[in-house]
RNA sequence: GGGCCCGUAGCUCAGCUUGGCUGGAGCGCUCGGCUGAUAACCGGGAGGUCCGGGGUUCGAAUCCCCGCGGGCCCA
């Protein structure tokens, strides 16, 4: 049986109550066990960083995969959908040494201990796993949580260095000394990647040094720089071959800078008096001997000096500085490359610290940014310095703890991305679905910028480097599993954890020279971790089974920053392990901001809670917005308008699911006892309309679906509800619901109401699971036992094509046109809605309009509220309301004199619509009159509408309409009773009185008339208000005992008494 | 400096792929209605230089070019 619903709906009370039954029932087990046997569909999801409380973009991102892989279940597939969790990387170690009070690196050998270290590591992940999982279910999201892929399990680190052997078999591994962006406080380097995103602007030195020729007195190259610190490490200057480079005269000196650059830069250094003595192309200075400005301070430079000279390079610019570039192999990217291509040293005095080391000699142990004041002071003394200033600059910065990154050579591993790239970028080409198709040519052009990868870390808590290196010849061991290092191994090991310090303690025998080899203490770069997900989440390659029945996965979605990211290490990394891309269709989603469109930060203090939302609205709503907001993969901007809109939307849904069942349940509609057949031959226009909606609706969702485009599949819906459902189809139906017999009409409103409901239910699942979960079983499984016990159990409603009327829907939505325009006239000629009307006139503008009627002029009249409805085509006329020629006789007279009156009278006589279609047409209209042609221009006529006195109208999209607004006797009672009608209900509701029980009423008036005319009036109010008997008389009649109360009725008194009649 | 995206009502956004009749919705504003779906709901109205300029076209919010402004990614 079909259970009136609750009367309001509280989703933070249903929504946690849903939860724990899908909890206690196993439904989501139930669900996977259904789709068991269907055809696999492989969903990866990009792991969160296990790190704090999920935020809004975290939300969104797993709403919108909720969204879709439910969808995918009902459309019967066999979803995969196993979350993961990112555990390893530098801000888990990060938080982990604030709570440590650990402020260096050193400390975390010598005070803390690696062990217990790792261990805290470890604990903060499982913690924030844990925490993150709570809210994730509360958002309704529907994933494997008991069964996460984690990628701190020895499985996951054993599928990294199965992948790590690859490429080191494959020659992609290797061992380089590079300049890399190195954080002095985390003492670690960093990945290009890592980097990007992470520029801020700082205030650096800027400052003008002269670098003395060693051959040519009193000839300097003037060098411009905002790092002093890399000074001590200078090899050369670089100049670029083909720009002209001047020799400027300053006094007795001459300066050698780019010539396009002389007159910016001498009135930078404030010279006035200077002269250019010559200029000639860069390629000219090359081997120009300079002497070394540090010399006496970093006496190792002195074994360099034959490197001091000039060289040339592409890569100097003239935008600013003095287009001589000091180089410093050991401390910047085009430095390196440049010194690499010259032979020259690289020379890197800097410790992981950032202080100077011994080799930096005067400057040793200083950090790196505060010596660039001794270094300033230094040049000036010594005469070098020749203008030092400030420069506001951006500069990259360390993503965990903000540190302005140095450039610093070191020895690290690399992926050698260069080799893979054109197989990269083919294969993606070939076989990569991308969401929107804009994010490919993104990402193509992310792919063509990148280097070489950097995967090694000088950090702990990450999945080990499994390379092993022979203490005496050298020699290279990557070990690709863990039985693999049991059996390298010098001493049995056991069942060990893979992570630091257990694996630096094993050693093996080197297989070349029998000597002992010792492990590379890094640990893997986080997102080759999750660049392997796709393979190592299957168990791959301990477990093949279902990686070759599942991988490559079908679909993956996330965050427009991921493109060069996640998007990318998995390809690359795939690429690596098998030649192939890791996924078919790639979905990337916007950022989620604030309402002003900038980024949500703690600083700024614009962050939402997506927990704060579900307290005040509850999960559907928040996932019901953020998917309708816009499109997935442009920025979301958050607001609470929108939300409370969709709170609105969902309050409708509700008072809709209200009204159905309260009537079907007073009723006992049962759905599983209808013959459809004899139902169907009951149907109004109406409900063949909203089957046929129902099922384009059905369609357009679909197809939306199809195309991730969530946002028209939840707008569809939400205007389906309000615009269709509740707008128009219950207000057709309210009164048909009101019959108290079992009348097959009725019966049709609920049949088509319970398949409208049952429909919108499944459609709604993905998005709303909660609510679509209650409704479901308010109306569905109430009433059939047999049914599936959980709304998400069901398929995916098919589309009966047949249903579908276009033409109806057509008609359908000019009825409501002209029903707005009648209000529209209501309203102007001040005629309440409720008040019939004797006569509406109607003229579409073209006869489709007027066909597509037919059929719907029940509910137009309806709806209109009249007694008479004249629907008129184009070119039809009626006495109410016609179109006439109005000539100009002034205009016609004065031109034509004589001939002007039997002109006008045949133009009046002539039909209207024929004539005005003749003068739209040519501009004019031709008559013949008294045997001469006479031609009528559209200056000499106009066109007016006639209105019958007491008519009124307005124009529509689809025509005019005009309403009869003079009131008779005869309507005067009806909108009377009507008026009464709504008081009586008013006080059936005060007493509380139950919907079908039945009252005596007594209506009193002071007006006498009244009396006569409300007696015809009595069926009809007797029958709306449940009356048993209804009593008219004057208001002094009217006694107790009874429920009695006084109204004001367009200015008349009445007093109305309801009696409760005895149960 | 480069790549990609965005710019439409006071606000948030549809429409642009495939050019065409009067450019839509919600919110807000304003006026009104309804009261057995009711801490709701419904209707009317006002409100637009479709960022600017040029081009293509009979016709441009829509296609092309150039600017301006914003976002993201990269230098």
């Amino acid at each position: 049986m079909i259970q009136p619903a609750a009367r309001a709906y509280d989703a933070r009370k249903s929504e946690p109550e849903i939860q724990a039954w899908w909890q206690t029932s196993d439904t989501y087990e139930k669900v996977k066990q259904l789709r068991s046997g269907a055809r696999p569909w492989y969903f990866l999801d990009g792991p969160p960083y296990a790190s704090g409380a999920i935020h809004l973009g975290t939300a969104w991102n797993k709403i919108i995969k909720d969204a879709l892989l439910r969808y995918a279940s009902m459309r019967g597939l066999n979803v995969l959908r196993q979350p993961g969790w990112d555990c390893h990387g530098l801000p888990i170690e990060v938080k982990v040494e604030e709570k440590l009070g650990i402020k260096t690196k050193k400390e975390i050998e010598q005070r803390v201990g690696v062990e217990k270290f790792i261990k805290r590591c470890k604990q903060w992940a499982l913690d924030h796993v844990a925490l993150m999982t709570e809210q994730f279910k509360r958002l309704g999201v529907w994933m494997d949580w008991d069964n996460p892929y984690v990628t701190f399990t020895n499985d996951f680190i054993e599928s990294a260095w199965w992948t790590l052997k690859r490429a080191h078999e494959r020659g992609l591994m290797r061992k380089d000394l590079r300049v890399i962006h190195w954080c002095p406080r985390c003492e670690t380097a960093l990945a290009e990647h890592e980097v990007r995103g992470e520029y801020y602007d700082v205030k650096d030195p800027s400052l003008f040094a002269r670098f003395k020729l060693r051959d040519r007195p009193n000839e300097y190259l003037l060098v411009w720089t905002t790092t002093p610190w890399t000074l001590p490490a200078d090899m050369a200057v670089c100049v670029h071959p083909e720009h002209a480079y001047a020799r400027v005269a300053v006094g007795n000196e001459v300066y050698i800078l780019a010539e396009a650059l002389v007159e910016k830069v001498m009135k930078e250094l404030g010279i006035e008096e200077y002269r250019v003595l010559d200029s000639k192309e860069g390629r000219g200075l090359r081997g120009l001997r300079y002497k070394h400005p540090l010399l006496g301070e970093v006496p190792k430079q002195s074994g360099y000096v034959q490197h001091h000279r000039v060289i040339c390079g592409e890569h100097v610019t003239l935008e600013e500085g003095t287009g001589c570039v000091h180089t410093a192999p050991g401390h910047g990217e085009e430095d390196f490359a440049i010194g690499a291509r010259h032979g020259l040293p690289v020379f890197s005095p800097v410790g992981p610290d950032g202080k100077f080391t011994q080799d930096a000699g005067k400057y040793r142990g200083m950090f790196v940014k505060d010596a660039d004041r001794v270094i300033l002071d230094d040049l000036r003394r010594k005469g070098v310095l020749m203008k030092h200033g400030v420069i506001t600059h951006t500069y990259p910065h360390c993503w965990r703890c903000r540190t302005p990154l140095l450039f610093r050579a070191t020895d690290q591993w690399f992926l050698s991305v260069s080799e893979l790239k054109p197989k990269i970028l083919e294969k993606n080409a070939e076989r990569v679905r991308w969401v929107p198709d804009w994010a490919a040519t993104r990402y193509v052009n992310g792919v063509e910028s990148v280097g070489d990868w950097c995967i090694s870390r000088q950090r702990y808590w990450g999945i080990p480097l499994p390379i092993w290196v022979c203490q005496r010849c050298r020699e290279t061991i990557v070990i690709g599993s863990l039985e693999e290092l049991k059996g390298a191994a010098k001493e049995s090991i056991g069942e060990i954890d893979l992570h630091r310090p257990d694996v630096d303690r094993v050693t093996l025998r080197c297989g070349r020279c029998g000597a002992e080899a010792k492990r590379v203490p890094d640990v893997l770069d986080v997102w080759f971790d999750s660049g392997i997900a796709s393979w190592a989440s299957l168990g791959y390659p301990k477990r093949s089974e279902r990686f070759e029945q599942l991988w490559p996965s079908e679909f993956i979605t996330e965050g427009e920053d991921q493109v060069t990211k996640w998007f990318y290490s998995q390809q690359v990394v795939s690429v690596v392990a098998f030649d192939e891309m890791p996924y078919k269709i790639v979905l990337m989603h916007g950022f989620a901001l604030d309402e002003h469109g900038r980024k949500m930060s703690k600083s700024r203090g614009n962050v939402i809670d997506p927990q704060e939302v579900i307290d005040k609205y509850g999960a559907d709503v928040l996932r019901f917005y953020m998917l309708s907001a816009g499109p997935p993969w442009e920025d979301l901007r958050f607001g609470w308008k929108g939300v409370d809109i969709v709170a609105r939307m969902l309050n409708v849904l509700w008072n809709v699911h209200v009204f159905a069942t309260t009537y079907m349940a007073l009723d006992e509609f049962d759905p599983k006892k209808i013959d459809l057949e004899r139902v169907r031959e009951n149907f109004m226009p109406e409900d063949s309309w909203m089957i046929s909606r129902i099922n384009s609706v059905t369609r357009d969702a679909t197809e939306a679906f199809q195309k991730f485009d969530l946002h028209h599949a939840a707008r569809t819906l939400a205007s389906f509800v309000l615009e269709d459902l509740s707008r128009w189809y219950v207000r057709l139906v309210r009164e048909r619901v009101w019959i108290e017999r079992d009348d097959p009409r009725k019966l049709a409103a609920y049949v088509v109401l319970y398949q409208a409901i049952h429909t919108l239910v499944r459609l709604l699942a993905p998005i709303m699971p909660y609510v679509a979960e209650v409704m479901y079983r308010d109306m569905v499984k109430a009433a059939d036992a047999g049914a599936p016990e959980s709304v998400h159990m069901l398929p995916w409603p098919s589309i009966d094509e047949r249903a579908i009327d276009a033409k109806l829907e057509r008609g359908m939505s000019i009825v409501r046109a002209f029903v707005e325009g009648g209000a529209a006239v209501r309203q102007q000629a001040q005629l309440k809605l409720r008040w019939p009307v004797s006569k509406v006139l109607i003229r579409t503008s073209s006869s489709e309009a007027k066909s597509a009627l037919r059929g719907l002029q029940g509910v137009l009249q309806g709806q209109l509220n009249c007694k008479e409805l004249v629907l008129l085509g184009p070119g039809e006329q009626s006495a109410e309301f016609r179109l006439v020629t109005k000539p100009n006789t002034q205009r016609l007279q004065e031109r034509l004199g004589r001939l002007s009156q039997p002109v006008i009278d045949t133009l009046q006589k002539m039909d209207v619509f024929r004539l005005g279609a003749e003068v739209q047409r040519y501009g004019f209209a031709g008559l013949q009159i008294e045997g001469q042609k006479v031609s009528i221009s559209s200056e000499e006529l106009s066109f007016e509408e006639e209105l019958q006195e007491g008519f009124a109208a307005v124009s529509t999209e689809f025509g005019r309409i005009a309403i009869d607004s003079r009131m008779t006797p005869e309507l005067q009672a009806e909108c009377l009773a009507r008026e009464l009608v709504r008081r009586l209900q008013t006080m059936r509701k005060e007493l509380d009185l139950a919907m079908e029980e039945q009252i005596d009423v007594v209506v009193g008036t002071e007006v006498d008339e009244y009396i006569k005319l409300l007696a015809t009036q009595q069926d009809y109010l007797s029958r709306e208000v449940r009356a048993r008997n209804l009593r008219i008389c004057r208001a002094s009649e009217v006694e107790e005992p009874g429920y009695m109360k006084e109204w004001n009725v367009d200015g008349d008194r009445f007093k109305l008494l309801v009696k409760r009649l005895p149960a």
